[in-house]
DNA sequence: AACAGTAGGCTAACAGCGTTAGCTTCGCAA
DNA sequence: TTGCGAAGCTAACGCTGTTAGCCTACTGTT
């Protein structure tokens, strides 16, 4: 398992708005999370949340580790289950890497195009929490050079799909088994 | 190499105007491309601008229609140029266009972000575009559900380099490798 | 008990954003 | 000559992130 770095601490006052930052990325959009109507909805105005964060950015940057530990978390979950059973469809860890991956970038789409889109903040974020989020993508290739592909691979069909740019009607499920079998075939 | 279907029809003054855009947008950043910075380079005011485009979406889908023709053009002319000779390490096709792939996209890497990334307006592109663009990963793959996963791992490495989102000193151009055989070995 | 400091609100305001309304000015065609 | 459309202009609106400066309430100290 490795346990997970700790996420950069929060004031109570500053996690509570965090939550109310999530909720409102998850049920409006990036576009809806706005300074003021994240204040609305904590019932205070805009420029008080500058006395517990310095900026937009460092809001976003608390929910960009949450969304990099849940993940992390499933990942690294979705390893320890199938290590024994060894696979249903010859794909191993790396199948079950791949689909955990997908699943729940799915399950919280919003909050996955701002933890993996644009340019990363690093300094703003937990050491650490990125990496170990990515580890199961190295345990299940076992290599770095074909991990990086792997995760590469992952991500590059999750945002592709969220970003609804495949054609109307393409058989997804098939495309990301078409993959894993590609990548679990080099996993020596 | 079937033909590229024709780009939406501009006006000389708004292809002007695009191609003032497609400039600021690739010195500057898309930050940068802003209604009035535009204006500023043609020497007008912003409002001025409304007269040849309806919005900025609209300056915009004229960048992301150069974006998929120019990228379009270089993978049809890659899967060319190595069809005879049949690649240099074992990969064909494959290593071809995704080597032309990488390429294109890291020497306008402002113009791939624009086209590849967010949700995509199609109604606003050229009919037939987007798909003739995606074309050569098709021919490369033999088949469409390898072509798309080939695609989608394309995206990602481009995208996650891009966005500096690789440790520090990895050797890419392994990964890109380590890929391309993954992807080439399932080549029927 | 009086005081100082701090945490956490507030209003007003600024610059920059995309965009609209409404006006003017120029060149061409009937 | 008249009319009209193309293409510019200014002023302004509502939105954005953010700053400055003020006020209130609690907390700990003397």
């Amino acid at each position: 398992m490795s346990g997970r770095p700790e996420l950069s601490p929060l004031t109570p006052r500053a996690a509570q708005i965090a939550s109310a930052a999530r909720e409102l990325l998850e049920e409006e959009g990036r576009d809806a999370l706005t300074m003021r109507a994240l204040a609305d909805r904590l019932g205070i105005r805009a420029p008080s949340l500058y006395k517990h964060f310095p900026d937009k950015a460092a809001v976003e940057a608390a929910l960009i580790e949450q969304g990099l530990a849940e993940m992390g978390a499933v990942l690294h979950a979705a390893l320890e289950g199938t290590a024994p059973s060894e696979a249903a469809d010859g794909t191993g860890a790396i199948g079950a890497v791949l689909r955990a991956y997908r699943a729940a970038a799915l399950a919280r789409p919003r909050l996955y195009r701002l933890t993996t889109s644009g340019p990363l903040a690093r300094e703003r974020l937990a050491p650490g929490l990125e990496e170990w989020s990515g580890t199961p993508f190295f345990l299940a290739a076992g290599e770095p050079y074909l991990a990086q592909a792997l995760w590469s691979f992952a991500h590059g069909m999750v945002i592709l799909e969220l970003d609804g740019r495949y054609p109307d009607g393409s058989d997804l499920d098939r495309t990301w088994a078409e993959g894993a079998r590609a990548f679990a075939a080099r996993r020596t």
